[in-house]
DNA sequence: TTGTAAGCGTTATCAC
DNA sequence: GTGATAACGCTTACAA
């Protein structure tokens, strides 16, 4: 409604000086008599005076503000890193502009473009699906172009290319440690079930596997699992659905994924541990709601966002000898699901 | 890295036509032969050009920018709402500006200034924490404020005032009917648990009261339990520590809260729902992640946004005669926690 | 230490 | 239909 409207000219008139002076006060200018600052601060709190943004970006091609990138702001994960991003970006000054772009290519390279367009001083892109299948480049060619205009930044996923910072978990290391130690308790059969094929998907099937074939055990493609989503119900229904699937032991790439599987040893009658071990990943709330409470992963979604967002200060403020990639390691919260 | 930056002046030039005419194709003005549009239109394509959103902002005064604020994004309820706005807003090319505030009210009052200093078109506010307690109308002035710039639109919460539009889920009711559910089962000694004040547990408190003495029951100040957090583990502590609370039912103003008192009965050995009915709020994933299922009250987050979204739109497009307050009917879904 | 004036890239109001 | 040109409110050389 009302339009809070007083300007640089305002100020300086009131103050009697001139807008360059009142410019210089606001921006903290050591150039300014100290008896001159205090009359124009005087009136600034007075008339409750602000810049005017828009004004401000024109003449400095930057808003301070960076561009989120997130397929699904509801998923727990992303919702989470966005959580310590905003509050970190938002200590620093930078404002954060939310896009939601949903798991489709087109709609992604859509919402960088978009995103490009509010000239967002930085990119961070949330989840590894921004990182495609890790093969064909093609996937990912949108981002390395994104990355001709501002710094990009990959949370959980790599990316190869000038200006992309990636900061990741070691999956591969993560469940292949799990497997290693579901193995070691003489499991024998053990299921791998994933959601989807993205990058980080790719890499704890990865680390599956060489956990068996270091173990001496066969990789069988019976035990992994390409689910369509990772809700509870649909794991739950179509494990049901197989006739002669044994296991004794499930890893899953998220917590929900392995909740599904509890709900389904509860119907067959299983016994968690005794008669499946089970381990989900990303140690979200779900892992204690569940009974028993669920042994989980923990990606250390903290870290990986405090450094994303170091690095983003860094390289926003200038320096040039930034790290590319960042690794950190995941951490094997020991519940109730395993015996190890 | 490299600067894209090709202006209305190159276009106009390369196109052989003034600035204005440029703007006037891009702004899609019908004042433009088809013969120029297109020879613009061309050079546009070719040269990739992009309006500046600074100036553009300049001149107009707006960015097509709406900013949300939100306690914390990484609860699952908010996120979700943020989701579905965004989505929306989106799709109506609105940008979003996400700031996490914190339930502190100083740090409340702060995210809503800086946000406003950003010329954002409207301001969402999710979550009945903004509300306060719906007493001391102190607790909402900063929001009443806000409204004399942008209209202010509250998501699940109640804030009388010029320029605010609410939408809330009717608590009150869903309380009240879920607790006499209880009661007609026979339910005697039912306990109400929260986590805060604000508008909206105080919504669920009236209402589970309501039942109680519309019923004949005793309002007992014992079974109304104040918790710091709704953290499973919290609550499930909290109830151990308690030697002679009796209770043969609880309604908990969020699913956590009520997976918590599972955990209870579980220790203690109490059957739910032979010894223990218990329902929960929100029907989030935790609510199916437990076991039993939790029987749980859908706030419908998805049609309150909707709401939000299109009152919102409504009321920049410039609508004069939009609801100022929309409530919409929560949902009991029946899980396996109780018996009704 | 302070002021003047030239951008920044649009949109909008006039003329023509 | 189209083109000059004046805002819009700020930053920042450059002058004083």
């Amino acid at each position: 409604m009302s339009d809070n409207t007083r300007n640089i000219y305002d100020i300086a008139r009131l103050a009697g000086v001139s807008i360059a002076t009142v410019s210089r006060v606001v921006n903290g200018s050591d150039k300014v008599s100290e008896k001159t600052r205090r009359r124009v601060l005087q009136v600034i709190e007075d008339e409750g005076y602000t810049p005017n943004v828009f004004a401000q970006g024109l003449g400095l091609n930057t808003m301070h503000t960076v561009g989120i990138l997130v397929p699904d702001i509801s998923d727990l994960y992303m919702s989470t890193c966005v959580n310590f991003l905003e509050e970190e970006l938002h200590a620093n000054n930078y404002e954060v502009i939310l896009s939601c772009s949903g798991f489709d290519l087109a709609r992604k390279k859509n919402h960088v473009e978009m995103l490009l367009n509010k000239r967002i001083d930085a990119l961070i892109l949330v989840g590894s699906t921004y990182a495609g299948d890790g093969r064909s480049s093609a996937q990912t060619d949108y981002i390395r172009d994104a990355a001709k205009s501002v710094p990009v930044f990959v949370v959980n996923g790599l990316v190869e290319g000038d200006n992309v910072y990636c900061t990741v978990c070691d999956d591969r290391k993560a469940t292949r440690d799990v497997t290693t130690l579901l193995i070691k308790r003489g499991r024998k059969r053990i299921l791998f079930l994933s959601d989807s094929h993205s990058y980080s998907a790719q890499q704890k099937l990865a680390g599956y596997e060489e956990a068996l074939t270091s173990n001496g055990l066969p990789v069988l493609g019976e035990l992994r699992l390409a689910l369509g989503n990772h809700e509870i119900r649909c794991v739950r229904d179509l494990l049901l659905q197989y006739q002669n699937l044994a296991f004794d032991a499930a890893v899953a790439v998220e917590d929900t994924i392995a909740v599904g599987v509890m709900k389904y040893a509860a119907i067959k009658g299983l016994k968690v541990p005794e008669d499946l071990e089970i381990t989900g990943y990303n140690n979200s709330v779900v892992s204690i709601a569940a009974t028993p409470e669920l042994t989980s992963i923990d990606g250390r979604v903290e870290e990986i966002c405090h450094e994303t967002a170091a690095r983003l200060l860094s390289v926003l403020s200038g320096k040039t000898d930034v790290e590319k990639t960042v690794s950190i390691e995941p951490l094997i919260v020991r519940r109730s699901t395993t015996d190890f």
